[in-house]
DNA sequence: TTGAAAGCGCTAACAG
DNA sequence: CTGTTAGCGCTTTCAA
């Protein structure tokens, strides 16, 4: 390969030192050189093809531009991907690079990577989950790191999560709004609880209570959470006898939807005029495709993914430390799952 | 921050020079350094918690061990991720980084990327898109680049790319094999084609043929590239009268397969008694949730992935140059779409 | 066997 | 205003 051209070369061409080369191309105002020695530089530079070495220039002043985002999975969902598309755009626009690493949420990777990262001399760190997680933040993560749909189980890091609370009170608000009174919850099945079936269960209880509908625990039912789970789970509030049954069903995730679907097809049901289904999570390969499109609410991946790395970079105030994670909405999306619930006595029915 | 620790601090501390930890640090065989002497730096190295920076070193070698990864998008299906990450794992197996762009296919923006990168010394790049496609190489990346799921129009880069041909021979040959001669090609309707479509239709003609199926032009359809269109498609097929009607639909993907359950629904038949149903994607929300799972072909993500980078870093032999793109192989993954063909006279039937 | 010295390409004081 | 100088932290001849 042949000799890189450096700073010297431009400097030498343009007939300056190497140093007004750094001062031109660098913006250094504070040394007022004439305007036409910089369009001269420049013009060298850019004849000549000059790019600068980063490497050289991160040794000397300590700062790489690059930032290390370390998650446990790149993305187990279409969606969560935007979290990472988002993130290296902000990066991108405040002139940052994006060092991706994932662990597997294996904790010796984890140290490895940070330690690797570190010595690529990244300005700072992104710590992220795929799933809103309390976490274990590993010891070595610098101070400063910010963490992404992940809150710290102890430390003081700045964190963004989805507001999975509000994304239900939306979802069910949806559900009370249209008329239903009797609404399941079907929530996941799973073992620890992930943090966000509890906070979507808080805020279904919020509206209800609201709304002045006293919660039957008969309809916070769970199943595993895929379409069999879903199905099995929806059916059981289903076959409750008529004056039990819901007319409205808030499931825990698009994929538990998805089975919900089935299983009122299985019981006769039509959706939206035998029963209304609100999802969550937007994932777009299920929800826009059901028959009929699936109500659910979504995940902010991409704001989130972007709030990270603007608080790493400090392009956005760093949250005041200890108010806990941010929020981000979890906007409401309408499709066609949501009717008025149906007029009494013909549930069940075979087709007309 | 506090200084970083470095080489003369442990020569320092273990009272030799910063060229002798040095060569103790990376194994110089060729100066054969008392093993005491190597225990000595190599436990105080470790008390004191040596780090190397890696942008000393690579300013030094013009090597940084990083690798630049540009893409079209990260990821537009979950499995399409497993490319990146496979590539990540590759990338840290041979002791390399990976620097992540997404250009969204934007010209200008994969220039900058291309630039920036190489300012950042990058040992190498991969160029991936999302899906199999035949791209212009931007002109400025660099020779050696390898390309992922990707064929270059013209420019001699190593490329690798799924089996498409193969993995629709494959689909295709399971139908034969359970007895299936009227055999629907699903197609997708876009375009241009993706270089996908015209290649699974080769597969696809290429095993009837071996069979000694004349290929009938009214089994060949398409729809759009989701479910209502695989849907509206299928329905065309099935619509046929008795004798001309298919009982097997061979999928462009599994999001028309999910589209075809709908219309074999719709018609009355179920899978795979009446219908049998071959997906090709194998995208696990929908393939393995369907009712009964999608019998599909998987595309290959993880080993292109690791193929690109193991190329790029010559932990795997170059192909040799003109022999066009490395076809990875995409298995068929079995499950319960598929059965013999309906013995006669009673396809279309309600509940009995 | 080890240390001294010379940079890699760039930036930042400090002179002039 | 601009050039000189001195490193950033590491590797690598070369000499001792």
């Amino acid at each position: 390969m042949t000799r890189r051209i450096g700073i010297k070369d431009v400097a030498r061409e343009a007939g300056v030192s190497a140093a007004t080369v750094s001062l031109v191309l660098n913006d250094r105002s504070s040394h007022r050189i004439p305007a036409v020695t910089q369009e001269r530089v420049r013009r060298v530079a850019a004849e000549i093809g000059y790019a600068p070495n980063t490497l050289a220039r991160g040794l000397r002043t300590r700062q790489t531009r690059t930032i290390g985002f370390v998650s446990d999975r790149i993305a187990t969902t279409p969606y969560a991907v935007r979290m990472i598309e988002a993130a290296q755009d902000a990066a991108r626009a405040n002139g940052h690079l994006l060092f991706l690493v994932n662990t597997g949420g294996d904790p010796e990777l984890e140290r490895e990577a940070i330690a690797t990262l570190q010595a690529q001399q990244v300005d700072g760190f992104v710590y992220a989950c795929m799933w809103h997680r309390a976490v274990d933040v590993p010891p070595t993560l610098p101070t400063g790191s910010v963490l992404l749909d992940a809150r710290p189980v102890e430390g003081d890091f700045p964190a963004v999560v989805p507001d999975d609370r509000g994304g239900a009170v939306a979802a069910v608000q949806e559900l009370v709004d249209a008329g239903h009174t009797r609404i399941a919850y079907v929530d996941i099945d799973e073992d620890p609880a992930p943090l966000a079936s509890g906070l979507r269960l808080a805020g279904y209880l919020e509206v209800l209570e609201r709304a002045g509908i006293t919660p039957d625990p008969a309809l916070h039912v769970r199943g595993e959470s895929d379409a069999a789970g879903g199905r099995e789970a929806a059916s059981r509030v289903l076959e409750l006898p008529a004056d039990r049954r819901p007319t409205a069903l808030f499931c825990f995730n698009d994929r538990i939807a998805m089975g919900a679907y089935a299983a009122a097809r299985h019981h006769g049901m039509e959706i939206p005029t035998d029963l209304s289904v609100v999802g969550y999570d937007d994932q777009q390969l299920i929800a826009a495709e059901l028959d009929p499109p699936l109500t659910t609410v979504a995940l902010p991946h991409a704001e989130m993914g972007r709030w990270a790395v603007e608080v790493l970079l400090g392009a956005r105030d760093r949250p005041s430390a200890e108010e806990g994670p941010v929020l981000m909405p979890c906007p409401l999306i309408r499709r066609d799952s949501v009717g008025p619930p149906p007029t009494r006595q013909q549930p069940g029915r075979r087709r007309a």
